[in-house]
DNA sequence: GCTAAATGGTACGGCAGCGAAACGATCATG
DNA sequence: CATGATCGTTTCGCTGCCGTACCATTTAGC
């Protein structure tokens, strides 16, 4: 299960999901804010604001927009770290996850109806 | 070259991509806006204002702003319809292609070094 | 304890995208 | 040639993200 792709493939397969998700009706995520969900998701934790901030390369402020809009999604919480209180946690929630899960799938949809 | 992945890999390469567009400095594309460019580069033409809100399924003033800001890009360009001068088309540049190619090669450099 | 550093959040003015509605230009129809 | 439809654009008020600068809380160092 090689993952080589065609430019024109690569080019397809994100047409197709950029489609999908501009005709879902869910309001969509910015380019940054879905880069942070990922983040958190996939990358080992502890997730902090500055952390995040350095790994994205960005103010700290867009960090806790981002989380103050992801938040009210129920896509990503905060919880206050109890050892250091100056720093908050970012963390997973059941909600983020099973929407990661179904963006994920429709990837992986679209790759498979992708023309050879 | 079968483009099956698992899940995962789905969104490491979307991680991954994102994470190198927030890189980079350049003004990021909105998910609609870089949904308007890859149907124009895809899709054939020609396409007109209504015809890019019909397949997109939003109004027409988003492609008109979506139009001006990737004009002044010079990603996009307008023509004006000779047959009916009513219509507008929306037709390739130069570095509207360069840059999806650059796009395009990102995304099968990321697909590359996904763990198996 | 007291000061300095570190962390996350907030205030502010600016800019860009949004939908709905109205508009001007162009074409089709009778 | 006059009326109505079609097409793209513009206007309006609104919302949300942006960076800069500043603030409150907490910790570290002496």
């Amino acid at each position: 299960m090689s993952i080589e792709f065609r430019a024109e493939q690569a080019l397809r397969l994100w047409h197709a999901v950029s489609m999908a998700l501009v005709h879902d009706d869910k309001p969509d995520l910015t380019l940054r804010q879905m880069t942070i969900l990922l983040t958190v998701y996939l990358e080992p934790p502890p997730h902090t604001v500055r952390g995040l901030a350095a790994r994205l390369d960005v103010t700290k402020p867009v960090i806790t927009r981002a989380l103050d809009t992801m938040g009210r999604l129920q896509l990503l919480k905060r919880r206050r770290d109890e050892t250091d209180r100056r720093n908050v946690i970012v963390q997973r929630t059941v909600e983020g996850s099973l929407f990661l899960e179904a963006f994920a799938d429709l990837v992986c949809l679209k790759a498979r109806e992708l023309p050879r």
